[in-house]
DNA sequence: CTGTTAGCGCCTTCAA
DNA sequence: TTGAAGGCGCTAACAG
């Protein structure tokens, strides 16, 4: 660590600007910047090919901060996460700085660690860039004293040209990508139901998440007659085992499945189980919500909703700023080994 | 999707500037400036809450492109990564993110999809952002031919005064923080010898990076007198697969003991083995490198080496621009069951 | 097609 | 302490 390496150049001089190249070219600022980043080129050639030679033999780069103010617009969005660990959000990153690339845009993430205070500081903060548009992937909050203040500083964004796409729950006045929370969740009980299951716990994650709270809202709606038992937690992977060993503590009694509101907290529930010797899917059932890579990794294989995430993240830079995107794939059950057909 | 809402605000104006503010607020540019963004306030009292109050009354947000030109400087990090939903980047990611918004900066992600082409294109690319740091997060390459260029660029950068981080091995002249992939190969080799694994197979990854070939050649050193097969391939589950496969129609005669270069690679490797009904550990061990947290919830559980790359995103940006880290721990192996102790 | 010249939004001497 | 003014690097009319 710290390998401080001592380096020839010692002296730190200002980058070339466009007015050095020019210079150099032996022309105005204008033609230099005409051949450098104008669009409609109209430049002589001998002219073009001496700024060509001029920047790349003083190594110029345009200064993008300066082009933007120029310009009035940046080239870059910003997109806020949760949480850039988790595969949910790494995924939806993937697709957006996918789609934002192939329009030469370069995308900021900021992590707002689920807190509706953060969120709004960072859009704040973000904004500043003057971004083409902004990305939230984080879900909403069910509690919404903040919710007001949030879309208040969006409608300032976009009341000054900017973009917003959301990722996720369609309830904020803004274009959004809708990830279907309740649909898979009531789809999941169906095809559960339809195995042979009768008794159910969910690990509902957090009250305050619209994401989680769909989830479980559905799934326990979907199953009117079955009894249900809802265990809330944090949305991860420690919070899934906490929430299963409260569980197990508590009896299990006429508990078959249990379905977690995300992989990860499946993941963390089926390592709980584990560790307790507690056989699944023998004496419960796991079923999670995502399909995140490690889903099919465990054993059993977990149960889940498949979710396209990179294609809602590019979906939500092309709802934002246009270009191409795939037509996005509805929540669909998976089922895997960890939820094998009952005979009661 | 497309739900391209409807806004009442429907013309657009210019976002305020300081100039407006200033206005609104009666006081000159200079005093708006000072009070908002100016670092040392010696501003009246009262001039300051009317600008404030004008700032927040027009909803001012400082265009950080404008601060950026004027001061010369921004405040962002730009970071490279192979592939931001490898759990690997976006571990290190997480730390650099933490780091920098700490620091009052916002990170840039690219993904160079492990190009060396693109790496340098990028680079040029964020160069014109100006960025206080560039963190190169990526493995090197084993071919050289573009190293020249990378490292030009990169001295440009430096050279006008920005600060350059590398994660991972040390082998170009900036900066760098340590993945240490021979030691770790070495340690895990050693203790896999003393459990009593006599036969190896190596699956190696792309042979074009060097930290999958240090990790190979590290590996495959630390045997000398063992037999060690050696399959390349991608970096990816899905090639874990299929070099698994592969050797597996080989006939895996004399292989105790799998090696995948990475976790991601030994997950699908052991899915591969799971698939063609072969026992792990019974017929064959597994193990795999980077403790992503896949690792511990497979069955068995992946003997791995631990490495904290959540740590050294943050050592990075501190190495760079500064600020605090913990010290960063060294890879250790960390055995699980996919590599029981053998009884020959 | 080329060069001149205002800006873009902000910071920062420099006087007052 | 405050304001006026020049400048940061670049773009985009506007003449030539």
């Amino acid at each position: 660590m710290r390998v401080l390496k001592s380096r020839l150049k010692l002296v730190i001089e200002n980058p070339p600007t466009l007015y050095d190249v020019a210079r150099e070219a032996g022309v105005s600022l204008a033609t230099a910047s005409r051949v450098l980043n104008g669009s409609t080129r109209t430049v002589n050639e001998e002219f073009a090919e001496r700024v060509h030679a001029a920047a790349s033999q003083l190594g110029y780069t345009p200064n993008l901060s300066a082009q933007a103010v120029a310009r009035g617009a940046s080239s870059n969005v910003a997109l806020l996460v949760s949480d850039i660990a988790d595969p949910y959000f790494s995924s939806i990153a993937a697709g957006v700085i996918r789609a934002a690339e192939r329009e030469g845009l370069v995308v900021t993430i900021a992590v707002t660690d689920r807190k509706a205070a953060r969120e709004i500081q960072l859009v704040k903060l973000l904004r500043g860039q003057r971004p083409r548009a902004i990305v939230l992937a984080g879900s909403r909050f069910t509690d919404d004293s903040d919710r007001a203040t949030l879309v208040a500083e969006l409608d300032a964004f976009v009341g000054t040209g900017g973009r917003v796409a959301l990722i996720g729950q369609d309830e904020l006045p803004f274009d959004t990508v809708p990830i279907d929370n309740s649909g898979g969740s009531r789809l999941l009980a169906q095809a559960l139901v339809e195995l042979g299951y009768r008794g159910f716990a969910v690990l509902a994650g957090p009250a305050d998440l619209i994401t989680a709270r769909d989830r479980t809202e559905a799934f326990v709606g979907a199953l009117p007659q079955h009894p249900v038992a809802v265990v809330y937690g944090d949305f991860s992977r420690a919070a899934g085992y906490e929430a299963m060993s409260a569980l197990i503590d508590a009896g299990l009694e006429g508990i078959e499945l249990v379905f977690a509101v995300n992989d990860v907290m499946a993941v963390g529930a089926m390592a709980a189980l584990r560790d307790r010797g507690i056989d699944v899917p023998g004496r419960v059932a796991v079923a999670g919500y995502d399909d995140v890579s490690t889903a099919r990794d465990v054993t059993p294989a977990l149960t889940t909703v498949r979710l396209e995430l990179e294609d809602a993240g590019e979906a939500a830079v092309a709802l934002a700023i246009g270009g191409p995107h795939r037509q996005l794939a509805p929540a669909a059950v998976v089922l895997r080994d960890s939820t094998p057909r009952l005979s009661h």
